[in-house]
This record gives structure tokens, sequence and C-alpha cells, in this order.
DNA sequence: AGCACGCCGACT
DNA sequence: GTCGGCGTGCTC
């Protein structure tokens, strides 16, 4: 057993494959499937993962494992094998496979270097090295001698090293201890002088403490005393340093109070108990626990988890990125104290990396956190639990391109225990599983306080128009607003961003101005005053003059946050509006702070996007305003109606979900629109049957699988023409039943100057498919690389850009 | 993806 | 005659 199979870190077709490496003597029983290695391919070394260990190879010419890069494997042999299913579903490399597996701190930092192997002698070698042994490749770059030891390499007086570097970090303390025996202290202490009170305290701590470690922050808090006594100390020989592993905790500053489980109500006692008895009996199954805002979700989770971890078993909670706020890990935390793991992305490298590996070193039995946290490296888990199952933010929308929903089935197969969804407005996908029985339903109709759902009313904006009120509120939303205002309740504004972002027209002959790069036009940005394009980066000052027709009644349009904001100011001066949005809460925390400022009563109107839609749960919020529920209606996607009820459903629900009655305005364009009009009446029902009418008739899922395929080039024929025969040949492998869609532009035809097309195949079953794909991508290979053409291939996609 | 090998043009 | 352009093919 002294051959190890490895997957190498290059993501391309040649070596989507094992390689196979002798491992020295040195490390035979000591090197395991899952392990990172650094291995030797071609003229570099790269790193690897090893996913086998055996005893022999078909290849003679094994070259030797380089670096044992891990003691434990990071990647079980449960992780290994989903890794390969991953890869296998998303057609994506495995390698890209393992690397989204892990935090990003996991993987290799590859640096160069050149090194002096011979010519003691040579004073032209001691100049080209300044005097040193090896000089970095960035350094011989900067100083521009790579031509130089370009020679020498080749005159056999240099050579190329490569080191793969971990860059992954644990942080490290400095302890301190004292060796010195206690006669010894005692003495010392008599020979101090009488001033020298701090170094006596420290001495006398020690005495207390003998050969025990302390941080410099236990000491100066412990005696009073400072850093540079302590160093005094050192140089005095008294006490000895040693450097510790600490975790970086993020939540270290937060006190966390306790909860016990809370009583249950008979709705939340009917849909917990089939999950107890599954996790009981130890069997795979999928419940979508469809429960309307308020209706006590997070209790269920909460009290099934308890059951998982009386058992000695383990839980991932999901949760949407953007909901991933200081309230919900709250409720975790609270409830299950140090054994919860939190991972998203605000945190940094390094405090993820500590996270994961809390969770590696079982140290925490519960993951509450975003996508990624599906492949917590648990080895004994008990249930699994999405929360905002509908979400589209559990779709990764790079390489491998999964949905957390499915990997999560894939793995509570696996361990045989059950999967979660929870939503008050589920995916048709999920809610059409439940009802053919695929996933098991439950239902929680009744919020918990029993608090009536709030009063939703529509109002039509032409309406408003034609009325002569040109504003963005409606008079009755105005109305409203003032009525809060004087009562001293809050307020909640939503708007949608998308479709929503300024942009600059010309008032006289109407030029937009759009980015020169994409097919898509610029967005201003108030803060830097600069016009932004949102997909390839470009910026570029804001005309003064229309570049067309060069009038000067050009200015921009649409209505971002900041825009509302002015315009609250002018017709309610006396408001206080905290404003949420990426630039207000671009900063580490900013987040919280606006959110701590609205909650504790310091404003009256909370505005923003996205990111208000979720989770805020505040007693005094009595008014939720939509104030343009369409804008997202007409994007070139399927489930755009889904979205706009989510969403509308989602934000209202934001509403007196207290003592206080909530109402909610929506204002729209069209009022007509059943997405619109069902989430008015809260009826998901209905949306449910007229959406799923709408998905079969235009054979989208559920009632069809969906694969993208999208081929991008700086040329337009060639992109055109290249697309034209993948389509053409796909068509030729699949049957009668499947529906292909193409070639046509995609909704966005160009991007940072590369043109995009695409094809859209509809299926229901086509187990050829991936085959065919693959063909695809192997027959395109060679012309990919040389001429710059890019395929993705997207199987489910949820962005149909 | 890198990197080396290899075969054709413009320079000392 | 060489330096160097990037096409081609491989990496255990």
């Amino acid at each position: 057993m002294n051959i190890a199979s490895v997957i190498v870190d290059v993501p391309a077709l040649g070596t989507d494959r094992e390689f196979d490496y002798l491992v020295p003597d040195k490390w035979i029983g000591m090197i395991e499937p899952g392990m990172r290695v650094a291995v030797p391919f071609g003229p570099r070394t790269i790193q690897g993962f090893v996913t086998g260990i055996k005893d022999s190879s078909d290849f003679s010419k094994l070259k030797e494992v380089k670096e044992l890069l891990d003691l434990t494997p990071v990647l079980n042999k449960e992780l290994l094998e989903l890794g390969g299913w991953l890869a296998e579903e998303t057609l994506s490399f495995k390698i890209s496979a393992f690397h989204a597996m892990l935090p990003a701190a996991m993987k290799a930092k590859y640096e160069k270097s050149i090194r002096r192997v011979n010519g003691e002698d040579n004073p032209f070698l001691d100049d080209l090295f300044n005097g040193n042994n090896e000089i970095s490749w960035k350094d011989a770059e900067n100083k521009d001698l790579l031509p130089a030891l370009h020679t020498e390499i080749k005159n056999g007086n240099a050579e190329v090293i490569y080191y793969v570097k971990n860059r992954a970090r644990k942080k490290t303390i400095n302890m301190y201890q004292s060796e010195m025996a206690k006669e010894e202290l005692n003495s010392l202490l008599e020979s101090l002088r009488p001033s020298a009170e701090k170094q006596k305290q420290i001495i006398e701590f020690f005495i207390l403490h003998p050969s025990e470690k302390f941080s410099a922050k236990q000491l100066i808090e412990k005696t009073g005393s400072s850093q540079s006594t302590i160093n005094t100390l050192i140089k005095k020989g008294v006490l000895s340093v040693s450097r510790e592993e600490i975790y970086r905790d993020p939540y270290e500053h937060k006190h966390f109070n306790p909860t016990t489980p809370l009583p249950l109500t008979v709705e939340q006692k009917a849909a917990i108990t089939p999950i107890l008895n599954t996790i009981d009996s130890g069997d795979y199954k999928t419940f979508l626990l469809y429960g309307v805002t308020g209706s006590g979700k997070t209790e269920i989770y909460l009290q099934s988890i308890q059951n998982v971890l009386d058992k000695g078993k383990e839980a991932i909670v999901l949760v949407p990125e953007i909901a991933l706020t200081p309230q919900m890990v709250d409720r975790f935390k609270s409830r299950f104290g140090d054994d919860v793991a939190v991972l998203h992305s605000a945190l940094s490298t390094g405090e993820r990396y500590d996270e994961w590996r809390k969770v590696q070193r079982k140290e925490a039995k519960v993951v509450v956190g975003a996508r990624s946290a599906i492949f917590a490296p648990f080895e004994n888990l008990g249930i699994i639990i999405i929360d905002e199952e509908h979400e589209t933010s559990y779709k990764q929308e790079e390489a491998p391109r999964y949905h957390a929903r499915d990997v999560a089935i894939q793995r509570a197969k696996h361990y045989n225990c059950p999967v979660i969804l929870g939503s008050a407005t589920p995916s048709l996908e999920s809610f059409a599983r439940a009802k053919k029985e695929v996933y098991h339903l439950l239902t929680l109709s009744k919020r918990m306080n029993n608090q009536a759902l709030p009063a939703v009313s529509i109002v039509d904006m032409r309406e408003e128009m034609r009325g002569g009120n040109r504003s963005m509120f409606s008079r009755e939303l105005f109305e409203k607003l003032e009525d809060r205002l004087a009562k001293k309740e809050q307020t909640i504004l939503f708007l949608n961003r998308r479709g929503h972002s300024s942009f600059m027209m010309c008032r006289d002959c109407g030029y937009v101005m759009q980015c020169p790069h994409c097919d898509i036009s610029l967005t201003y940005h108030r803060y830097s005053n600069q016009m932004k394009c949102h997909y390839c980066g470009f910026d570029t000052g804001v005309p003064e003059v229309c570049p067309e027709c060069t009038s000067n009644h050009i200015r921009y349009f649409g209505t971002g946050t900041q825009k509302v904001e002015e315009e609250l100011n002018k017709i309610l001066p006396e408001a206080r509006i905290v404003r949420m949005d990426v630039d207000t809460t671009g900063r580490k925390g900013a987040h919280e702070k606006l959110l701590d400022h609205f909650k504790s009563g310091n404003a009256d109107i909370l505005l923003g996007t996205q990111m208000i839609a979720k989770g805020l749960d505040f007693p005094n919020i009595t008014l939720v305003g939509v104030l343009s529920a369409d804008t997202m209606l007409h994007l070139p996607d399927f489930r755009a109606g889904e979205k706009t009820f989510q969403l509308l459903t989602q934000v209202s629900g934001r509403a007196g979900r207290h003592e206080l009655l909530g109402e909610v305005v929506i204002q729209t364009y069209t009022p007509e629109h059943y997405s619109v009009e069902y989430a008015g009446i809260q009826d998901y029902d209905r949306f449910y049957r007229q959406e799923m009418m709408m998905r079969k008739i235009g054979s989208y899922p559920p009632f069809f699988y969906l694969t993208m395929v999208t081929v991008s080039h700086e040329d337009l024929i060639k992109t055109i023409s290249t697309t034209e025969k993948i389509t053409k040949y796909i068509q030729s492998r699949i049957s009668n039943e499947a529906i292909l869609l193409g070639p046509v532009a995609s909704p966005i035809p160009r991007i940072n100057d590369r043109y995009r097309y695409q094809c859209l195949i509809k299926y229901k079953q086509e187990p050829e498919l991936k085959l065919t794909l693959k063909k695809v991508m192997e027959h395109y290979q060679q012309q990919f690389v040389k001429e710059g053409l890019a395929i993705s291939i997207d199987v489910n996609p949820y962005m149909m850009m």
C-alpha cells in the first residue's frame, strides 16, 4: 500500500482524473484518502487530494509524493464520495468540487523561487543573488533579474523551487508561565525594590499558580500589571513564553442568554412528531415544513436538533446568507451555546477556517451557515434543516453549480436522517414534490400568538398617475406614513432594487448611457458620483450634456433608495429614516448597527432593498410599504412570478408580528397580475395552482428539467456558429420528448466584450444527456483554449441571464 | 492551468 | 547565423 491516487489542483478536462504517486516509506500507513499532498506535476509542484491508497499502478514511471499537507484527512470518506457525485451531477471538475467543500483557507497558495545550486566562487552569482542563497520569483521579476537567472538555470547554477503553501493560518498567542520553583520566586520577591509593585504582583500570582500558563490579557486583568512589566520579567528570566493556538471567535464579545424549549402549540406538535419519529427510527425522509410567517418554524428546528444532539448526532442548519443576521444566530447560540459553529461570508478567511475546524474536531455539533455549510465535515449527521427553502441563494452560480437542497438530500440519504425544508412560500418544485408525496408535507397555518395576518391593500399606481399624483408615494401610503409618525409606530419601506437602479437618460433624444463592454445600461452611483456597470465593473464620470444630441436635459431616472430618501425628506421632513443598501451597509457590522438603531426606536422609517425583507421581527412595526411590486415581474425569467409572490408575502410578514396589528400597502402598475393579487390576499394555494398551470403551458419546472448551455466569445459570428453546432449536436442525441430552444442571444447578450449565446434543453427523462454534454465539452476542448471560446453548462439553472 | 518543446520571422 | 514569437501537447 505505497501508491496514492491523487486529484491534482488543475481544473481542466485533461487533468480531471486520478494521478498515481509513490508514497515515501516514512509516510506509509500515515497517508490516508482525504488528505492534501504536494506532488510534482510536470515541471512544477502543486497541491492534490489523495483519493485512494493502493499497491499497484498501471503507470510505470511514478514520482514520489513530495509533502504531506495534513495529519488528519480534511475530507472524510463520505465527503470524498460526495465530491465525486457533485462533479458528476454538475458537470464540473472533481478538484472544483473538492474546493467548494472546504473553507477558502485550504486552497493552496503557490510560490516560486530560484535557488543557487553551486558556483561558490562566482562573484556574478553572489551579485545576482545579493549574497543570499535564494531569491523569490516575485523579487526577481521586480528587479528584472529573470533573464539573467534564466541563463544561470540553463548553466546549472540555479534551479526553480516550487512551494505549496497553506493559506490557512492558525492563530496563536503568547502564553506566559514561570518555571521557577516557589522558593526561588519567594526569594526574588524579597530582593526586589519596594517600588517594583507590579512585578511583585505578577510573581505573587505565579506563586499561587505554579506552572500554569496565562495569556497577557489574563495576567493584566488579574494582577493589574501591564505588558511592559511582563516583558521585564521575561528579560529577567522569571517568566517564559510559549505560543499556543487559539480560535478566532467572531462572537467572543457577545453574551447569549440561554433559552429552554418553549411549549409547542397543537399545530407545532403535530408537525414535529413525524420528524422526531424519523430521527428515532433512523430513516431518511425529506419534510416540507410549510408554515406562514410567525408560525414558529424555528422552535421546531430547535427542538428537532435537541433530539438529534441527545442521540449524540450532529445537525446542519442552512439559512440564506441575507437572513444570517445576528438575530438568527442568537437563537441557536442561546439554545445550544458553544455547540454551535457559524459559517457565513461575513467572516474572515481565518474565522471561517476556525469555525470549520471546530466542526472537524467535533467541538461543535451544530452548524448554522449559508449555502456552503452544507458540506460541514460531520461524520454522524442526524438532521439537515434548510430554512427559507425557496431562496435562490442556495444555488451556487459558479462551478460547481450545485443546489444545496440536492446536496442535503444526498447527504441525508447517506446518514439515514431527515431533511427539513422550511418556508412560508415553498418553491414550486418542492411543493409539487410534497403533493406527489416525494416529500412529506407538514403544515403550520396559524401564527403562534394567533395574531391575524396584516391587512394588505394593493394600490394601482396608474390610477394615481391619472389622478395627477406623480410622486412615488400613493396617497394611501402617504396618509398611512403620516399616521404612523403621529402614533410613533414604525414603518418599513421596501424598494426592489432590481430593475430599479437609476440610469442616465436624455429627456430630449431618449439616449440611455450603456456600458461599452456589456449590453446593459450603466447605473448611477450618487455616492461616488459615477456611472458604473454592474456586470464588468466599468465606471466613468457622469455626463453633463447628452453625448448624442448635446442637450443638457440629461438626468438620472429610476428610484434608488437614495432618491426615495430624498423625497421622503421633502414630504415628511420630521421623519427619521434609516436607509439600508449596499452603500450604507458596506462596512463590517454596519448592518447590525443600523438595525439596532431602528430597533431601539431611534428611527421611524426603515428604507431598504432585499436585505430588509428577511427575518426582521420588531414589535413596533405596524406598516410595510412596497414602493413598486412589479419591477422584477418583467425579468426574462420563468420564475419571475414566483419570486414576486414570495417577496411580497415575505415583506408583508414583517408587519404586526406582535400585539399591534399590521398593515401593508403594495404599490404596483400591474395589480391584475396573479402574483401580486394572490400575494395581496396571502393565498399561497391559489398562487400555486395558477403558477403550476403557467409552468405546464411553458414546459418549465417542475414539469420539465432544464439544462442551459451558454457559449461566449469575443467574436459574434464565432459565438453564433459554435452555439448552432452544439445545439444541432445535442438535438441529434436527445429524444422526441425533449424540447430544445436556441441558439438565442442571452438576455444580456454581451458581458465584458464577450458575446453570449445560449441553448436551453427542457426534458423529463434524458439519461444520455450528461454524456452528450460531456462529449460536447471534450469536442470543443481544444477550440476553447485555443480560440478563447468559453462554454458553461448549468444543470437546473436559476439565473436565466 | 502552466510549462517546455519545437518550428518559423526580424535582428546583432 | 541567433533570439524569440506562440502553436501543441503533456503532466503520474
